[in-house]
DNA sequence: ACTAATCCCGATTAAAACAGTCAACTATTC
DNA sequence: GAATAGTTGACTGTTTTAATCGGGATTAGT
């Protein structure tokens, strides 16, 4: 198991998606923008999401990605080994290149934590994060007015926090 | 959080430091050969690891590294954080490049998730795995004969692996 | 049929990270 | 003072990331 920024776009992206999906096809463009993520990049890692069974794409006109599965069917575990290359994990892919019995000690170990991020990972579903972001959108609606008073707050904010880092 | 193979690579040779820490200072040189890490690359690792307050270090012939904590005050979360990069994880570094409240919400959850993870890492203590390897080894020890013996078994498991995987 | 929207695919690239190397240096022990 | 071992910094080659480009193929709407 490997963890990267590129998982992370990807399980953003998902989000992104889960959070729409039930209006129709959700565009690779429309994503892009929201998120911030380079189109090219995106198709990239759709493609492989596709291939995996976890997205279904529609063409033309209309169309975009949809789930393939189910929101509470989808595991992060399963997005980010869905995008990241054939996780080898050990330096021997389990074939033994290990010189003795030392190196195969160790990497078991390595592989026993490995195996435990990796079912944490598989028991956290989309469907609990998409939930947990429409809720926390929702509060952020009813709490402070127009989306325009709410954004001129964030900027304030991330001022704020720069002073404050940089001295 | 990230998880690289540099991070394993750190914590095999503090799981080779632990176990042997205990008869006076471990050079480099053995780490290396034990377990097959290029020695100028454990240099790299140990110079976070002891600037980071993980291991100490004595100059000089019989010198090498120590511990400078308890084996369990070590987690595996200390080590890899002290080899990687400045855990920066979040595209905008909590300055707020964010372009608006979108972006800040989805990398808002993926740090939860990371939290989770890192939390996990932090309660695995180096006194732990070495525990368990060595009492691994002592088992090892009783079981099969001489280490001659294990070596020749180890690498027939290795063929016969092999001849599955590739046909 | 035409057009525009959209996915699809491969080649290419720039920058970063990874893994390793090298050389010169300092401190310590014998 | 010679040998051992850590310390440091610069350097290199490879892989991965992240992005770009240029073209397809498919389909909805007109």
């Amino acid at each position: 198991m490997r963890l990267t920024t590129k998982g992370r776009f990807a399980v953003t992206a998902m989000i992104d998606l889960g959070m729409r999906h039930q209006h129709g096809p959700v565009t690779l463009a429309g994503i892009s923008e929201r998120q911030r993520i380079s189109l090219s990049y995106l198709e990239q890692l759709f493609g492989r999401l596709r291939r995996q069974g976890i997205v279904d794409s529609v063409r033309g006109p209309g169309g975009g990605y949809t789930l393939a599965r189910a929101l509470d069917d989808i595991s992060v575990a399963c997005i980010i080994r869905a995008v990241d290359e054939p996780i080898d994990a050990t330096k021997c892919g389990g074939l033994g290149n290990c010189h003795d019995d030392r190196e195969c000690m160790t990497h078991d170990l390595w592989m026993g934590l490995n195996a435990h991020i990796y079912q944490y990972l598989e028991s956290v579903h989309l469907g609990e994060l998409v939930r947990k972001q429409l809720k926390k959108e929702a509060e952020e609606m009813q709490d402070g007015a127009s989306a325009t008073h709410k954004r001129g707050r964030h900027i304030v904010g991330s001022a704020e926090l720069k002073a404050v880092v940089h001295g």
